[in-house]
DNA sequence: CGAGATGTTGACGACCCTCAAGTGCAGTGG
DNA sequence: CCACTGCACTTGAGGGTCGTCAACATCTCG
């Protein structure tokens, strides 16, 4: 049984779920489609997914835990963060191989979908389906992206660090959880590498923004005391 | 008739032609689609393409020229380039506006597609191959916006102005210009707002580059004279 | 309960932003 | 053709911000 407070999307606020690709098919029952999907594979902390060079065979919903990606093989520069709902490789897909290594951050577990089975699997019109879905899953990850690297390129520790509260909040909250009030998944180590930043000046930051009370911060546990004047900051 | 130096993409380098999109169907002859995609329309420096907020009705290839995108409908912050040969707005398909304003860089020409007139246009089959095409290729967008995060995030301005050099002389590369002598489309300001930094130390941060012989740069002019150093500065 | 990892704090210096003045370049009109 | 003018670019000085290093506290897990 999983442990209380921990963060699992329901089935209906999957990405994947949520869409053509897996409650359309399934409710025409036209093809099964467990040889395609593996719901709810369990996943512990540090273990990986994939490496980068790996074939680039399966796309994965995180479902409850969160995962981290690394820039190529080294776990020195970190990526991205996927929470909940959200979808990990779609930007690889066309490629033969992995960019990037994704491993779980904390135990927790995945749904996996298998590449080359599902497009064997579907019918033409089903297929259309299911590539349009993905192709603004990809456009929206691509936006996502975007947010990243704005905030990344704020002028000061202050205002990435804001941006960053900010930014996962609105990411928990796109799959049901809540936005002012969430548990870090990762450590303070993994965010300064994300935003080019030591970890003593994200420690520093977070001191400063609860010091003006826009945040209660209790080593993971993150409170939103004044989203506005978060948001503000990023102006 | 363009003046010299200013590059152009062969059609056969362009991103759309090169792929089942245009090559791919027009060979086959089985449509025409000249109601689809407009070729090579020119455009003046400044002008808009779209706004944010806007329909979401096309989907643009850079011909000649380059162009600029925007968060919001300000002109402050600076969110990407777009050179010869890519693609512009490709991260907002499946959304009802567009998310950011783009504009011309500079004088040029701009393929222009059709996308509610495409989906009418084609048979199932066609669709299917368009569709693998605009996917993939928001794949690709995603992984360059990777790259432009980490770019970002790097701890030093040198760094960073290195990184920024040397991925605009592979992205130049990747359509058949010259990875190691170009001219910057855009102003130090630009650089410097894309990259969160000021506009001066963008400039000093070149010269530093200059005067260890890594490039040589003459106002808009960039030449990489030690790619390998350049590349070694961002572990 | 103990040990190792993670998080926190303080001092100091390098880096980069701000402000202000000066230089070069491109387009315009005489 | 040349001076003029506006804008982008460049340069210098000074101060705030953040990275580095080292010591200490706290948390987590066996």
């Amino acid at each position: 049984m999983p442990s209380r407070h921990i963060p699992i999307v329901l089935c209906r606020n999957c990405a994947l779920y949520n869409t053509a690709l897996i409650l359309g098919l399934e409710s025409q029952e036209k093809k099964p489609l467990d040889q395609v999907v593996i719901r709810n594979h369990p996943i512990e902390k540090g273990q990986p997914l994939f490496h980068a060079g790996d074939p680039v065979r399966h796309l994965y919903l995180v479902h409850s835990g969160s995962c981290i990606s690394y820039q190529g093989n080294q776990s020195r520069q970190v990526r991205g963060f996927h929470l909940p709902g959200e979808v990990v490789g779609i930007e690889d897909l066309g490629e033969k191989r992995h960019s990037h290594t994704a491993c779980a951050l904390e135990d927790g577990s995945l749904c996996q979908l298998d590449l080359s089975r599902l497009e064997k699997a579907l019918d033409q019109e089903d297929l259309i389906k299911v590539q349009r879905y993905l192709l603004h899953a990809a456009a929206r990850h691509a936006r996502q992206l975007q947010q990243e690297r704005l905030l990344t390129g704020l002028p000061n520790a202050e205002q990435r660090i804001a941006a960053f509260l900010y930014n996962l909040g609105q990411r928990f909250q796109e799959h049901g959880f809540p936005a002012l009030s969430y548990r870090l998944p990762m450590s303070r180590e993994e965010i300064a590498s994300y935003l080019g930043l030591a970890p003593e000046t994200v420690i520093r930051m977070l001191k400063r923004l609860a010091s003006r009370e826009l945040v209660r911060v209790r080593t993971r546990q993150v409170e939103i005391l004044d989203p506005e004047a978060l948001e503000a900051l990023l102006s």
